[in-house]
DNA sequence: TATTTAGTTTATAATTAATCTAAAGTAGAA
DNA sequence: TTCTACTTTAGATTAATTATAAACTAAATA
């Protein structure tokens, strides 16, 4: 993708295309890979890999803007981290619980038979799967 | 239960009975109802249900030390604290993302088909799943 | 192009959950 | 009882996140 893009996605969707949330773009679609991340690990990227030394603030604003886009999507853990997809497609993961490593799993790897009726006048919002490992010599 | 149940469990896991433990054990055992709580709301439930003033580092130190005994589960969610559990069993729950409110959901009630392999040289310690709900009228 | 203005970024402070520390207290063994 | 090791406590500390207020900047307007 070309910076252009980001400017135009960014444009359309009323963020502004600020030279902060251009490079932050780059950082994070700029790739098939999927990333998962913190905020923290987002701000060492910025600064190891684009020399960009952006604000704890300003980065945290950006993710959760991207967010409320649809841009990226916050993953629940145990962890006292919020970590960030940019798979943002219904999927689940398996955590490492000793290295906090995440990896993907499609949602058709899982099938969820009986699922069960929420309480009285609540409705399902999202499922969340996550298969904690760990090394087998642990 | 009677007190000196609690005081027999704990003294038999290795943990001495002091004052402050067996009370945290009435607040929670004593019933057959299961506890979801963060420490403060245990502190909160010491104060007003007990009228006990137990300190936030002694209630952290007991609910990890409960937890490595096996006689609480913390529950991973996304949220930035820390849920205990004292329905110890395999089990799910529902979580209101409006009201952080947890109902169980019993291990059969859902079944998982086709867990994928997970990734090389590391194996499964536990499955949790979360289906997130909020009231219909939202 | 210069000016305006509304949204953005930044450094810093504040907040929150959780953990650490060191002194005082207490259970249980001798 | 006395002693010792473990426990509790208040208060300090840490780490993630959010709030604040001043400086900055994109983009609309003149």
């Amino acid at each position: 993708m070309e910076n252009l893009d980001f400017i135009n996605k960014l444009r359309n969707s009323g963020l502004r295309p600020t030279k902060q949330r251009i490079k932050i773009c780059e950082a994070l679609f700029n790739t098939d890979k999927t990333f998962h991340f913190t905020v923290n690990d987002l701000a060492e990227i910025m600064q190891k890999n684009f020399n960009e030394k952006i604000s704890l603030a300003t980065l945290y604003n950006t993710v959760h803007a991207f967010k409320k886009k649809g841009y990226v999507k916050e993953i629940s853990l145990g962890n006292d981290k919020s970590y960030f997809d940019t798979n943002v497609s219904f999927h689940h993961h398996f955590f490492d619980i000793r290295t906090n490593e995440l990896t993907d799993i499609n949602s058709n790897e899982i099938e969820l038979k009986n699922i069960p009726n929420p309480p009285k006048g609540k409705s399902i919002k999202e499922i969340d799967v996550v298969i904690n490992v760990e090394n087998d010599s642990q």
